[in-house]
DNA sequence: CTGAAAGCGCTAACAT
DNA sequence: ATGTTAGCGCTTTCAG
């Protein structure tokens, strides 16, 4: 037999007979209804506070059809970029007193759909916030929107209506990527794409040969890897670009898990980085500034775009429409580190990177 | 106006009603009871199945004062590692018909323990998971204990009752460690602590002295760096390590951040690891196979951790007493790869080592 | 502005 | 083995 639970005992009730009002009263200071007279309010108020009496949630949820927790739908494989968006959405949830649980799930499942409005409705969730990649399934989404459920995208592109989606645009800072690299003098510039299929692979895609072409820059077409984000993926596809001949002096891969496989493929292969060729990824994770060279990535505003993404899907549960609808479009950085450098200064540094090295930034 | 929500509209009346028994009688058969007819369990399950009815959980919860809620407790740096945690306590969760909260905190706030009980208490969660090191805390632990919420912590020692804690071994992984690089002939081993104050920092350092001590190695007090579990700390630790003189053949850092510092440190000195010194780390995270040299490392089985405390967890809100109360142990695992190697072996491998290198496994 | 009463959807004594 | 009857703790018509 467990000993009977010790916490919270203290009801609506409880505070409704020692204030010396109804249940109903009580109901409406607790939800700063604004029909109840100042002084009931502090009257009430008094006790609450000396009780430090907390409204039971499920039962509030039950009669109020909410649930005030928030749930978080994602199929990725970047932990840290889960963690950082856990935070963000978090931070918004303290400040609004909702709970966050955390659906991870298999992009490739095609009981995907069935299973997140499964979870959306089992745990009566209020909304949820759904991470890229999972986020550019327009049937999950669908779904969602069918199922009345509010839900915020996080995205690379505007890939639904303004209430639905924060989005980072990857298109323009890939482009600043592009820009970057050919003021450095890089002509010949390789690229590791990420799986086809994926909107933000085809719009970092994109970006790039569109910016490189603005520059007058030969298609690069020929020198495009398709990768699969993950480490090893990219030492595969930097082999293959280091190989050609002539090879390029520069290979921008689409995050920096892949980066860091080219720049291990160029090591394998005896070339130095940044010196023979200059590499650069996307994403600023951990890795960036723990590999050597520290790796010139790009980043996104991550807990930014999760601190929004929340507080405009709040704002929808509470019917705030100005601010649900309110676009939200937020630029990514670029971050240069030791990894790139401009082309023409290959043939002198020989001697220069024997003797020392920047601090990763 | 919000349109009136499309979720779940059948209740458990409609099951009672419709299958000709009372709502007692679902409510049993959703519950597994064993007092329930195989005829009339059959003829409600069919109902229940055609009609896709799933119990509201609030409701129940209300009702059975459970919440079916899981919450996980953590102020961890490394994302990685509460990641494969997250993992493993859901892949269980499910099985079970759980969901889970998550709660991340910081272990530095004096109303840690507060903040706590009073997110356990508002969700109604039914049980929570505490992982290091904020699991090391005892003042958490005991004020979940007097709230009578179950808990179960994740640790590197056995710091709780069997049925509170779920413990790696990391004594004994540290000492097979230290054995190793003996056995490769190294003497002069350098150690990168994390900070002061946490059990599994000392339970690192003395498992590793202690089994150095037994092989008859000097004690290692003066080699002995004290650094916070960054990467940037471990830059410093193994430059103040490396100048020392003689400087160590071997470092050992106790986590994997800090090792990959000591690699870094190393090569901005001009120092080839593995040959002129061998590092290894503890955790064997992401960072270790993308760095070069790859590192040799300690592997904890954290997700299979995560799955048993959740298992014991789950025992224990049933009143499994039995199963709760099991202790549970597991090993962590040397994993070798290519950044320690034979002390022996230094002076011939100059020209080696220019030929290529092995993969990181 | 406030109160009485009726649920929200489920479980849990206590019969039968 | 099954049904009856109360609630769980809150919100919400609907009167006053």
């Amino acid at each position: 037999m467990k000993a009977p639970n010790k916490r919270s005992a203290t009801t609506i009730s409880d505070i409704a007979r020692l204030s010396g009002v109804s249940k109903r009263t009580v109901s409406r200071v607790l939800n700063h209804s604004p029909k109840v007279g100042g002084e009931t309010r502090d009257k009430v108020q008094k006790v609450i506070d000396e009780l430090r009496f907390k409204p039971n949630l499920q039962a509030r949820g039950l009669a109020a059809r909410r649930s005030y927790f928030l749930g978080m739908i994602y199929d990725n494989p970047d932990a840290l970029y889960i963690d950082e968006v856990q935070r963000g959405v978090l931070s918004v949830c303290r400040e609004f007193g909702y709970e966050l649980v955390v659906h991870p799930c298999d992009r490739a499942s095609d009981t995907l759909t069935a299973e997140a409005i499964a979870f959306v409705d089992r745990s009566k969730l209020d909304g949820v916030i759904v991470l890229p990649p999972v986020s550019e399934d327009n049937d999950l989404a669908g779904a969602l929107g069918k199922d009345d459920v509010p839900y915020v995208r996080l995205a690379a592109i505007a890939l639904d209506t303004a209430d639905h989606v924060v989005v980072s645009n990857e298109r323009s800072a890939v482009a600043a990527m592009a820009e970057y690299l050919v003021e450095l003098g890089h002509r010949r510039i390789g690229y590791v794409a990420g799986p086809e299929g994926r909107k933000s692979t085809r719009e970092r895609l994109e970006g790039f040969c569109e910016a490189l072409a603005k520059h007058g820059c030969s298609p690069c077409e020929e020198m495009i890897q398709r990768g699969a984000y993950s480490f090893e993926s990219g030492r595969v596809c930097g082999k293959a670009l280091l190989e050609m001949t002539p090879p390029p002096t520069a290979i921008f891969a689409s995050n920096d898990e892949m980066a860091a496989g080219v720049i291990v493929a160029a090591q394998d292969m005896g070339l130095r980085v940044p010196e023979d060729v200059s590499v650069a990824g996307f994403d600023d994770s951990a890795l960036a500034t723990r590999i050597r060279p520290s790796l010139t990535t790009i980043r996104r505003p991550v807990r930014e775009m999760a601190r929004l993404a929340t507080a405009k899907l709040i704002a929808a549960i509470d019917g705030r429409e100005a601010e649900a609808r309110m676009g939200i479009f937020l630029d990514p950085e670029l971050v240069v580190r030791d990894s790139t450098r401009p082309l023409r200064a290959a043939a002198e540094s020989r001697k220069a990177s024997a003797q020392g090295r920047r601090k990763g930034s």
